[in-house]
RNA sequence: GGAGCGGUAGCUCAGCCGGUAGAGCAGCGGACUUUUAAUCCGUUGGUCGCGAGUUCGAAUCUCGCCCGCUCCA
């Protein structure tokens, strides 16, 4: 397309050598035709002939036509194998100057590990057994003029797969395999909610006030109107706000965007799924999060208890279902059922594992913190945890009969947040309280507290449905479903700093 | 932000009690018509992450910076 060539990256010798073995081929054609059409994928050939014997084969009809890159290449005097890898599997091609004449056989030995091929021909077994197929014709289908990583030991540079995901992808099998799996998880998703007569839905990546949950926005500027936009953090106001409109059971599977902190749990932008059911509530919730958690679990694993990173996860037992409080008991038995209630107790304690005092006196906030601290990472099976402080749920609704506590959960599984629901806060003027109460802790200094989004309060006004909402972090879930040690292994381009 | 580990040929790695860089694979040339990381012979290839310092001499020691990984906050 373009003649001017720009500035390489890392050009070496080894490239060198191929562009001028490139040039060479463009005296004689095109070295990067596009009229050569495969039939068949490798994985298929192997399905319908390994069965067979080698005089079998010889004596039936096997013409195949295959497209693929070349990975390894073995030359031997007048015959050759190569083995070419196409998206389904590879396959090895047995090509003899004999079968396919002497340019084409000099063309191929100058060939190199990493081009395209195409490759018609029979099928045939070797002596050793492998299926192969007879090339009666091999031409170049796209030339490539970079050294491929060694054949043996591939890539594993574990900056350089991230850096550069086409080669992690075809030099790496499991590679692959985890984001086959990543798309199947959210398909498997998709149908488990249409089944149920949930709707998708899109909703704006660029708020005007950023809101749905407590983190740091990324911001950006709209020339035309001369005004800030955030990226959102969590679709959760809109898709409520569909839910007023009488949508009475949406998703919505994208992007959220925080501005925090790199690690091997969190990448700038990750994908969730929300959802939101007209009258449900949280416990509704709960129950399709075991089911979405269940089923992407048998098409990416194939079973309920399996190994995560070296450890036994059961997904078969119904989810153990805590409050917070119950959770600290059960996972610290040094603690009383006193001090769990003991505001000064409490604050020592928390003061003690975070060097740091807690800025609040509020019983279920410090219960919450001292969670966070001492429970929250040991949760390996799945576990429920419930009746979370209403200070740090402003969207939730309180419970009915248990003040300063709101109807939610969270899920965790392998000591990791996984999905966060709640009955939603459908009454008008206590989220109108809430959210002042938010923009006053965002004066305070809190840069992750909510700002006051009165288009969402008039929204409300107009009266909502009682609605159950969850959340679930795709990316979490590819990873314990992939045995995936890092979030940077279930997402094809992790953020990284600049080369 | 802090700590630890790492960055040497295209790739996978060795060399690191200082003496001016090595292997395997890949590449190139040759032999070879059933190989499987093919084999055999020959051969090319390096700002040792970047910058400063110590030293007669630094991949190696010291300091700073960059990038990555892991753990912690």
């Amino acid at each position: 397309m373009t003649e001017t060539v720009a500035t390489p990256l890392d050009e070496n010798r080894l490239i060198s050598e191929r562009r001028q073995k490139l040039a060479k081929l463009r005296e004689q054609g095109n070295p990067f035709p596009n009229d050569f059409k495969p039939k068949d994928y490798s994985a298929l050939l192997h399905q319908k002939y390994d069965a067979f014997s080698k005089e079998e084969l010889a004596t039936m009809d096997t013409h195949a036509v295959v497209a693929g890159r070349m990975m390894l290449k073995r030359v031997m005097g007048k015959a050759s194998f190569a083995t070419i890898a196409d998206a389904k599997g590879r396959i090895q091609a047995y090509i003899s100057k004999e079968n396919i004449g002497e340019e084409a056989y000099e063309a191929f030995k100058h060939s190199d590990s990493g081009d395209i091929l195409g490759i018609s021909g029979s099928l045939m077994k070797t002596k050793t057994g492998e299926l192969s197929i007879d090339a009666k014709e091999v031409r170049l289908i796209s030339k490539n003029i970079r050294p491929l990583p060694e054949k043996f030991h591939g890539l594993s540079d574990q900056e350089q797969r991230y850096r550069q995901r086409y080669l992690d992808l075809f030099m790496n099998d499991e590679s692959k395999e985890v984001f086959i799996k990543r798309s199947a998880i959210i398909q498997t998703i998709r149908e488990t909610l249409v089944r149920q007569d949930y709707l998708e839905v899109e909703t704006p990546m660029m708020h005007p006030i950023p809101g749905g949950a407590t983190a740091k926005p990324f911001v950006t500027h709209h020339n035309a109107l001369d005004m800030a936009l955030f990226l959102r953090v969590a679709p959760e106001l809109y898709l409520k706000r569909l839910i007023v409109g009488g949508m009475n059971r949406v998703f919505e599977i994208n992007r959220n965007f925080r501005n925090e902190g790199l690690s091997a749990r969190h990448n700038p932008e990750f994908t969730m799924i929300e959802l939101y059911e007209s009258y449900a509530d949280y416990k509704r919730m709960m129950e399709i999060t075991e089911q979405i958690v269940r089923e992407t679990a048998m098409v990416s694993v194939g079973k309920l208890v399996f190994d995560y990173q070296g450890k036994t996860v059961d997904l078969e037992q119904p989810f153990d279902r805590l409050t917070i409080v119950e959770a600290i008991l059960k996972y610290n038995p040094q603690i009383t059922s006193e001090e769990i209630n003991d505001v000064t107790f409490l604050k020592a304690e928390i003061t003690k594992l975070t060097r740091k005092a807690p800025q609040t006196d509020s019983l279920a906030v410090l219960q919450l913190l001292l969670f966070e601290e001492n429970t929250e990472h040991l949760l390996w099976n799945p576990t429920f945890i419930m009746d979370h402080p209403i200070e740090t749920s402003p969207l939730a609704r309180q419970s009915d009969t248990n003040p300063g506590i709101t109807e939610r959960f969270e899920l965790f599984v392998v000591g990791r947040e996984l999905a966060n629901g709640y009955s939603e806060l459908n009454d008008p003027e206590d989220q109108a309280a809430r959210f002042k109460q938010q923009v006053e802790q965002k004066d305070a200094g809190d840069e992750e507290a909510m700002h006051y989004d009165s288009d969402y309060i008039r929204a409300l006004e107009y009266a909502m449905p009682p609605t159950g909402g969850l959340g679930i972090g795709i990316d979490r879930l590819v990873m314990l479903l992939t045995d995936s040690a890092s979030i940077r292994d279930v997402i094809f381009f992790p953020h990284m700093r600049p080369e």
